[in-house]
DNA sequence: CTGAAAGCGCTTACAG
DNA sequence: CTGAAAGCGCTTACAG
């Protein structure tokens, strides 16, 4: 059974795929095409099942309908649930989602984009990593809609939607020390991104604004492709090497990787250590105990995204970039 | 800056825009294009950056190198990894995954598959629902690759890949048999799938031939779409009004709303109560006391899914539908 | 060894 | 009120 085409259409009904294709796209009336043709085809149209072939539209038209979606990895569960909400926004406004992990891996990221491009895809939404500045830059002077996420990216002025990992870490280690912790320790990964540098940045302001000293025996990055046991490894060492009362864990994996040393090596989080995690997980709230969390609200940046990205993709005129930063809560357990 | 086309390219070489499509299709030497051109051109594509515009092949080919993926939900950690594994796995074989939620909605899987249609996805990768027999029967029809996984829908002959999810259920309530357990609760949802069937069955055939009475108070079937804490209050009527020895949770999201009942109502899992998930999550490894899970082997299962499609795309041939059933393993915390 | 031309299925400026 | 025709950027059968 071969696929019904625009001229079936109009050979069956006995006008031109011009006439056709005006009722389609909903151009018939401004067209003045008469009532009596439009419900003849539209009748045709419905009984024959036809749809449209959207590869011929998007090489005529140039544009897909499609929006990339470019993360790290769609198995974490932050950017698993962001990619959720953003394809039912997107979804209920006539465009679809198709997404790619990047491993944090410039190359097979740039690879995504030019992939996304020679598919045409409307518009981008991106959680980038260093070493991807030109190839945004190249889609914004091509005026295609981008928004970054999660991270920005230095010296590129684009939309971003993200959180404010700064005045959260800060905060959060600014309440170890209203509990009285002195000895905090930072578990953080070595990828040099904007958001992960904000993290260090806001807990060695928050020690020094305590009049604590920086110790740098305190803080471990994590490599980021590492396998977790090797990640293991290094925690167990510096639990077992380094005194400390306190532990924010700069992402929800870490924090998970974290836990499990802690369970393993017999070392019980309450009165003599806290532990906070960035980015929330249900392993935290039914942990025993809770495990406090930092939480970005997922629904607004989401929300935000959206908005965003459908404003450009709607605008014939190149508007303003939006930069929008959300507070992140801390959930203490 | 208009970007390239293949024609830029010809006129740039001084050839034909043949013998450029010949060449960027490896088809130079078979077409016993010279070794000079050859070199000429590739150079110029190089310098130039020059993509081939994916929707014009496409258009003109009739395939996309896109796979369509339909799940469930995207924020389910079951369907985000396999979703990465076959991403990656995909990738590595110059396909690329467009993907969607299905929401358990027969009417959004329908537009899916449409929409996937009218893209022209070369191969359907899809954990459907009932309801789609219909459709998928009609890409089959229409020699389109199709693998269901997860679950499978009865008089539908397609390729499938899935676990054994009687055996894997008989097997855990089996293992609580013979740990003393006489009262087994199954929470499970009310979703008409095969895989979910499949787990009650298991439940009920174990039961049977250890002489235990089904009593079907003990078995809670939560409806699919609604609230978690609709979801939460019937399982603590449940936890309050029957008397319960071991619960098995037929999914990990429900497993996980359990787990947040029975630690706020303050009921210890241990020498009165047994707990076991379907499908495994970080949550069940870091509980205190740890949780038994049945655990699918997500990698084996992704890269069978992955060896059938590519099977199929690459023969030009209809092949014999396969049914690959993988063991589920129990993992005892 | 290489190229002119048809055609994939649409949209749209133009003409009547 | 409606249609013929060009063109989006490719691939490929055919011709030389």
């Amino acid at each position: 059974m071969k696929t019904l085409s625009i001229k079936d259409i109009a050979v069956e009904a006995g006008v031109s795929i011009t006439t056709v294709s005006f009722i389609i796209n909903g151009k018939a009336r401004n067209k003045s095409i008469s009532e009596a043709v439009i419900k003849k085809v539209e009748k045709i149209i419905a009984e024959s099942g036809y749809k449209p072939n959207q590869i011929a539209r998007s090489l005529r038209t140039g544009n897909s309908n499609i929006i990339g979606l470019i993360i790290e990895d769609i198995s974490n569960s932050f950017f698993s649930r962001i990619a959720r909400l953003i394809e039912d926004k997107a979804y209920k406004k006539g465009y679809k989602i198709i997404y790619s992990s990047t491993e944090n891996n410039v190359e097979k990221a740039k690879e995504l984009i030019n992939m996304f491009k020679s598919r045409k895809v409307d518009g981008y939404i991106i959680s980038p990593i260093k070493g991807l500045e030109e190839d945004i830059q190249q889609l914004l002077t091509d005026q295609k809609p981008v928004i970054l996420f999660d991270r920005s990216l230095p010296g590129l002025d684009t939309n971003y939607v993200g959180a404010d990992h700064f005045k959260a870490t800060y905060e959060s280690i600014a309440s170890f020390i209203k509990q009285g912790r002195r000895r905090i320790s930072l578990i953080t990964t070595d990828i040099d991104v904007a958001q992960i540098t904000a993290r260090l940045e806001g807990y060695q302001k928050a020690l020094e604004d305590h009049d604590i000293a920086y110790d740098e025996n305190l803080v471990l990055k994590v490599h980021f492709n590492q396998e977790e046991d090797e990640t293991r490894l290094q925690m167990e060492k510096l639990f077992r090497t380094v005194e400390t009362d306190a532990i924010l864990f700069a992402t929800n994996y870490l924090a998970i990787s974290g836990l499990k040393v802690l369970k393993q090596t017999g070392q019980k989080i309450g009165k003599n250590l806290s532990v906070m995690a960035y980015d929330d997980h249900e392993v935290f709230e039914l942990h025993t105990p809770g495990i406090s969390a930092i939480q970005q609200p997922l629904e607004e940046i989401a929300e935000a995204i959206i908005q965003l990205i459908l404003r450009q993709l709607s605008s014939k005129t190149k508007l303003d970039n939006q930069q929008i930063i959300f507070p992140a809560k801390i959930v203490q357990r």
